[in-house]
DNA sequence: CTGCGAGGTTGACGCTGTCAACGTGAAGAG
DNA sequence: CTCTTCACGTTGACAGCGTCAACCTCGCAG
């Protein structure tokens, strides 16, 4: 049986849906007060700013979603295929949750937060990583430095949902198959020079 | 002798002076209105919304920019050379206007916006996709559907630019670089399999 | 019993985008 | 030459926002 929440898990989870919902002019503090059915002012009680709610929305979220990664890719046969399902699961939950993606991946005020936020995020590149070395070994991938192939293949996935979500991919040719041009990357790093 | 600029016009590099120097927060429409010397409400016989300013200061950005992309590219020798360069003068552009680059290529009012930008973008697209085709021809770069090419290409170029602008490449290892991460992606492209 | 601090409330402040009403001056119609 | 009109600009107001200060009210430590 789960212990009540408290006020302050409370007006985290108030703010994450309201962010889901109505996007980030949504999540007003005022609102989020309301949504917990509290006084406007006291949210300032558990947190200095607006943006430190934000940071623990963030914080929260990360940690859910690595955890979920971490599961699903686990599960896999081979480590290319561990690394397409991340890449996958990652598109996916850009798509779902636009405006929880763009503040995880792309507001300078969380990124630079640092705290626990910057030291889960680490992790995860240091798990996608290892991925790219175990297909490497396994000659599923061709060789080169790991860190940096892990990171072009992090910049065009995070570029990828970037672009989707500012609509971008509408109108140019080859970018509206967003999971097609994905997956050439992959090929691309698959094919021994 | 230039004449001297409408009102209209003065809102609009004011805007984009503000938003250069003080990032999205420091462009309020007063400050505009200030910064021109017209009263707090003149800006609206001019915009519908403070979204329409940013939206024109989008529009003039991005035909300025377009036009020096091309006049550099042009330049080059070979195909290859010239989307090396338009790629680093992608990263450029990101890196000495942030918040700009973000208004242009990563805010969603923005580029749904329609009108010119969305044509000139198409465009600019367009010229890269045909720079992409040269360079197949030519040998330079491993033959493949060129639009998708392209697209990887914006997308990393996109996810590199944008991942820095967040501050997350000061972190892990293979992300410190972003320019060697780019080459690492026109390489594997060159690579004929 | 006393006191005190965590958590909640009310009220206020300045700033924002936006709307409505009110000039004003130049240009065109008669 | 006068009258009208309309683009451009002004002032003043409004609600909503984040934030600060002051006050209340328990439950618990001494």
């Amino acid at each position: 049986m789960p212990k009540k929440p408290s006020t302050k898990t409370r007006l985290i989870t108030a703010a994450t849906c309201l962010l889901d919902e109505g996007g980030p002019e949504a999540v007003t503090l005022r609102a989020v007060a309301q949504a917990v059915g509290v006084s406007h002012n006291a949210p300032y009680k558990h947190f200095k700013d607006k943006r430190a709610i934000l940071a623990a929305v963030a914080e929260a979220s990360f940690v859910e979603m690595a955890a979920r990664f971490r599961e699903t890719a686990l599960k896999k046969a081979t480590p290319l295929q561990a690394l397409r399902v991340v890449v996958e699961n990652y598109l996916s939950f850009a798509r779902h949750f636009p405006a929880r993606y763009r503040l995880l991946f792309s507001d300078p005020d969380i990124s630079q937060h640092g705290g626990m936020l910057e030291t889960e995020a680490l992790e995860t590149f240091e798990t996608v990583a290892n991925l790219v070395v175990a297909a490497q070994k396994s000659g599923e991938l061709a060789k080169g430095d790991p860190a940096r192939a892990t990171a072009l293949i992090y910049a065009t996935a995070h570029g990828l949902a970037d672009l989707e979500l500012s609509g971008r991919t509408r109108a140019a040719k080859g970018l509206t198959d967003v999971d097609a041009v994905a997956s050439l990357l992959l090929d691309l790093l698959t094919s021994t020079p």
